[in-house]
DNA sequence: CATGAATGAGACTTCATTCAT
DNA sequence: TATGAATGAAGTCTCATTCAT
């Protein structure tokens, strides 16, 4: 630790081989965190795994932090293509439907790197790094906003913004609590029927009481 | 960071003396954490704030990260404390009083320190010992379930601990988004309307849709 | 003293700069450990004589006990280099001759870098790595054992083997001592006279006899 | 480590409780020694092997070094003992039985508390407190010298006092290595055997000459 | 005298970062 | 631009020793 934090980005990609170096050291990063964890995830060490130089590391990251924001970020941006993907194809399905669709996507989306997103979410300090992680759970906030709105005469809520708030909180709290707890149920339907009435009952309490007389099983 | 950790208990604070001694050290690393952030809590800060020698700091606890689950667990008692007994004064209420009370128990908690609560959250890695935190959230549990179970006549649910599980995260993911992002509004009635409905409307869609024909304000 | 040792070699000084790093470490080990004692060399203290950072020291030494193997071995290299080109010049010297030769030689090889041998033999805990010195030791063995079974007609003895044991062990010892209580008589001839007579009296008493009649001066 | 040392001893043991104490400390130090090494030989970790409190080593004892030469010297008063007790046997046997019976007398003694002998030997840093080991040992010189003296007319010596302190130092140079290296040894006659040609060959060679034709099996 | 909590200098070691080549 | 040797601040933890009780 010899010396002081840079916060400035270092330089930008735009050759086709340094696009290629940052690729390179972004999975070694992903490696090491799988393999050996956060304490261990050393710049030293993630340049050995990546096959590169120290001195090459710092080429392309200012610093350490920024080594696993990169990471974050590809790996979020993953998740919000794949749930993209998955939410464009709803179309207009019923209202039940829907929200099932969309509480199977996500879990979906949960499966597609569990081992990383918990390291990621576990490990990680939050200092200014995880923090990220939230923010950018907000990017699917606007997607789900538009579609209450568009939904609002079915609904029983008076404001889409604070809905879609409450609910985004409330779908990855579960999400979260699994991952950590129970990888297992992340494959059981159960637990998309109760995230889907959890949501459903939320916005139309009238529309799960008929789908729910009673419960999900 | 020189030597590798030592699992080794140290003496169990028996004597008055030793219990002062290490209340003034949990004291002194909750200062720091909250000061200071968990990067910069290192054992001769603690020990430079609680006004002892690091020498002493290492008497009562093995290494760095107990002092850090030790204010965790000092953390989570109290809020255990304040909701076992806002529970306890819930008496027969209804239903929809009921979790309505439950969930302003619950605000009211997260408000006792909501500062340290987040960085506890946000800033310790939650390797090892500090997954504590979610394993003391599943103290929780058994109360919620308990309750759920006696009002399974009520409810429109079939299994309590699955209910309980899933109520507990999202509750709990709620709460956290707020306390991260928008910690004003967890002075709001808003925020308990919207988890009161989120409960509600999951334990028992009929009664809530006859809360709210429409949707909280 | 914090953390417990690693094994974990460090690099090999596989280039010409590290090489010399390796050196100039050794050297500055050595300087302190004939000047302030085993206790008080200190890795930073090295890393202070030597002029370099400590980091540079952990990149080469694994910790403070290999710091001192490592001058054990360039001084047992160095006696050993003595004894080889001093005993090769042996030729076929009478029994006698041959014996007093070798005495001399060892005496001289001592005198290389008393100071040196002195602290290394008082002051190092022979834990582990440090038994080495007498292991080292023993490859003077081979040497001894070969020319006493080459000898063995004119020798009085049916086991080279133990007889070389004995031996060394015997005039290592009479030098330990000699090299501790009264450094000064590794100068003068007397003792080379007695050792002589104390290996050539044990391997042939009648050689002995004939060039004692009584004793040495 | 707080304070600086102190040379001097804090207290003569004069009661008898103190003796006692003493005794105990020894005893602990002792078993620490054998059991975890010197280098675990912490003084609190005496103390509680002794069932004692740190306070109470450091009434009887200034500082840690004070503990373990307490031990050398408990150990070397024993082999003293023993030493003196053996030789006083020997009456006026001839020289080659004598020098014989003396050998015996000091591989038994040896043997009297190998492991501990060799942990001295071994682990503990000569500075100031292993010095001792080496006075000590020259405690024997007179014994022998005036042996020497006594047989002079029968020996091809001129200079007891040399040819004491060469044998002394020979003699314990053979044991040491053995200890170190092949324990199993000092079981056996061999050695004696060998000890005895060594010293008598050294001492008269002709004396010799006729006890071994040719040498010991 | 005994106790043992407290002390604190200082040991060893790591690792983010720089910079000469 | 790549390299990797070098840096050194800072961290964790130990243990001989003291001193208030």
């Amino acid at each position: 630790m010899a010396p002081k934090r840079r916060a400035a980005p270092r330089k930008k990609p735009l050759q086709r081989r340094s696009r290629e170096m940052v690729e390179v050291l972004v999975d070694a990063t992903t490696r090491v965190l799988l393999k050996d964890g956060y304490e261990a995830c050393t710049t030293n060490r993630v340049a050995e795994v990546a096959g590169v130089s120290i001195g090459s590391v710092y080429q392309y990251f200012p610093n350490k932090e920024s080594l696993v924001v990169a990471v974050m970020e590809r790996h979020q941006a993953q998740l919000q293509a794949a749930m993209v993907e998955r939410l464009s194809q709803l179309g207009d399905a019923d209202l039940s439907t829907a929200v099932h669709a969309m509480m199977g996507a996500m879990l979906e989306v949960q499966r597609l790197q569990p081992r990383l997103h918990r390291v990621l979410l576990e490990q990680v300090p939050r200092i200014g790094a995880l923090r990220r992680l939230h923010e950018l759970n907000n990017e699917y906030a606007p997607m789900i906003e538009a579609w209450l709105e568009a939904h609002r005469g079915e609904l029983g809520i008076t404001s889409p913004s604070v809905a879609a708030y409450v609910l985004i909180g409330a779908v990855e709290g579960v999400l979260q609590r699994v991952l950590m707890e129970k990888p297992g149920w992340l494959e059981l339907g159960l637990l998309q029927e109760h995230l889907t009435r959890l949501v459903l009952s939320y916005l139309a309490p009238t529309a799960s009481a008929s789908r729910w007389p009673s419960a999900p099983s």
